[in-house]
DNA sequence: AAAAATACATACAAAGATGTTTCCATTTCC
DNA sequence: GGAAATGGAAACATCTTTGTATGTATTTTT
């Protein structure tokens, strides 16, 4: 028999991974406390007790788990600047570039917009992405470069949806990019190859 | 009194429009079929009448009336490459970066991927994005930086939405990459600032 | 002008989703 | 070992959304 934390958290485990798997099948639309239940097998009841308001309160757990596994990545290889965090992250999607993590999150994300309960629930997290993904903070100075960069990387996350989406393609445009840019000075030097085998999932 | 037609299409226009609204302030999951009668003013039996399966009906004729108006744009400047395209479409968003149209056509594209149904109408609608705007073609060539100045565009679109979001550090990100990759070559000499400006909306 | 079709409104039934309560089986605490 | 707390299941009411049927005024057709 199994301790009562224990039990906790493996229910809990098994509604956050049936969450973001069915964010990712689904979409946001069609997420619902039932369906999140059938795939996770366990009762609504169940759900109720771990997270008594529902999606306001599962959501925000889903996004800050999320982020927190690429932000433990990051936390691994020390300190960096942000425009070498980005070009660490252009590098992950090159070497992995269908990882479908951030589906999840851009689902939760657009309903935010329109859900002031969840807005309050998940905003402030999605806030600390800047300074715990990217490493930026308000003393930070803005580098065109660095923006210019996410760009790049979203859009090429986005990329995935497309029509005319192709692994090569995009990672042929994405050796364009970082080619034209050029390495960060003493990038190459810092972070090795077996650093950036990190930054790929486990 | 109004002809029918006159009566039917403008209240089609009014839902239309009514749709795209929502779309932008509610998302795609608080989207009903009563939300978008209130807003336009018609009784969902004129909903239905109009589009007899709601958004269904509905939704796919608002995304192409989305993209044709940004279809358009590009027919009044005569033929051109996809770089071209690219090109002109980044100093569109840099001249008018919080134009918000992109919003609802991302809504739908997202919820699309886990409904059969409306991806069987919508999904077409947006394939034909890639050669109506973009200019590609089967047999266009893979070009990298095409793709990659793809990325950069989405992604700028989507940085709308994020929590450092910033008008004036978007354009400068934008004018870096532009400065990066320079113009293709006879393009200034082709689009004029008037025929630049044919590319902001009417 | 009568008939037919169209545009639109209203009402109702059936699902689906959420909020809430109650109940039972295990742990945990004393 | 008994009391209290916890994890989890099931049931119920309510609300929202959609599907559908029906009614009515206006326009079009003949």
């Amino acid at each position: 028999m199994a301790t009562q934390i224990e039990r906790s958290s493996a229910t809990q485990t098994r509604l956050i991974e049936a969450t973001i798997a069915l964010l990712d099948e689904l979409g946001y639309a069609r997420l619902s406390e039932t369906r999140i239940c059938e795939r996770a097998g366990v009762s609504r009841g169940a759900l109720r007790h771990h997270f008594p308001s529902g999606r306001y309160d599962l959501l925000p757990v889903v996004v800050e788990r999320l982020i927190a596994a690429e932000e433990a990545r990051f936390l691994a290889l020390g300190p960096m600047t942000p425009l070498e965090r980005v070009h660490l992250m252009l590098r992950g999607t090159l070497a992995q570039p269908d990882r479908s993590t951030s589906v999840a999150l851009l689902q939760i994300w657009m309903a935010a917009r329109g859900d002031t309960k969840l807005y309050d629930g998940v905003g402030p997290i999605f806030d600390s992405v800047l300074p715990r993904l990217f490493g930026l903070t308000d003393t930070t100075p803005d580098d065109p470069q660095t923006l210019a960069l996410r760009f790049v990387l979203h859009g090429a996350a986005l990329h995935r949806f497309n029509a005319d989406y192709d692994v090569a393609k995009l990672r042929a445009a994405l050796h364009w990019v970082l080619d034209l840019v050029g390495e960060p000075t003493g990038f190459a030097a810092r972070f090795t190859d077996v650093a950036l085998l990190q930054l790929e999932p486990a």
